[in-house]
DNA sequence: ACCGGAGTGCTAATAATTTAGCATGCTAAT
DNA sequence: ATTAGCATGCTAAATTATTAGCACTCCGGT
């Protein structure tokens, strides 16, 4: 294990699922993995990425049930800066545009209202 | 190598430096990376980037310099998409939330304008 | 004509990741 | 009280990734 930051391969599909399901055993992991490796493969990622600090664990029964160690919130936050930057240069606008591109079909009226809402309250509160 | 689709640690920091530079020389891209190995290792590396498909090299005087194979609007998308998926739930509501939050200093009344026709545009559109 | 410098490709060693398998413990059903 | 099922931890082997170093070429300056 070289890094506790930077992620291998199978960690960084392991955290992306496990960010998904907000929660996840071995199995449940496993399961979603491509070219998925044997389960044992599985937990023994898990036990490295807990002790790397990225995940914790609760008993669920028998069984551990893993789930994000850094608050959502910050995990978002770090993963949005980091693919607005890399992608769209820095810019929000470019990333809601892109956004909007991609989304068009899952947007409801009410979806815009809430989104003009949220922009016009960030304008107030900006300056 | 194992796979062309997904990446190792080293190539997905790699193409995040050259996606974020545009085009990047064996040389920009050492400059930018965490622990730097050397130079021969980025050339390795970039050259197996190259053959998996990521990127491609234009030569630049006496030296290569590559770039992202897939068209950068693509690419977006990808990257966006998986990022609303995995962090977001699907929400490009809740994206656009985040992103104003971690936006609030660099953005100009004009900028907030531009977001607003954005949205009216594709609220129009989208029906 | 002969460096020195800066680029390339390639190769082989090293380091890290990824994996399967085994030993063990617990629980519930026969 | 055995057994089957499913969980755990651990370890060692296999596979991949990462790296440094060498051989070569080209160019510009002495």
């Amino acid at each position: 294990m070289r890094d506790d930051r930077t992620l291998s391969r199978r960690e960084q599909q392991i955290m992306d699922i496990v960010y998904e399901m907000k929660e996840a055993s071995a199995l449940q992991v496993l399961e979603r993995l491509p070219e998925p490796p044997s389960y044992s493969a599985v937990r023994a990622l898990l036990r490295v990425l807990e002790h790397k600090g990225h995940l914790v664990h609760r008993q669920d029964g028998p069984r551990y049930v893993y789930l994000p160690r850094l608050a959502k919130d910050k995990a978002r936050r770090s993963a949005l800066a980091h693919l607005k930057r890399t992608f769209f240069d820095g810019s929000a606008a470019d990333v809601v545009a892109a956004l909007l591109d991609i989304s068009e079909d899952d947007l409801s009226e009410d979806d815009y209202r809430r989104l003009t809402e949220l922009i016009e309250k960030a304008r107030k509160e900006g300056r």
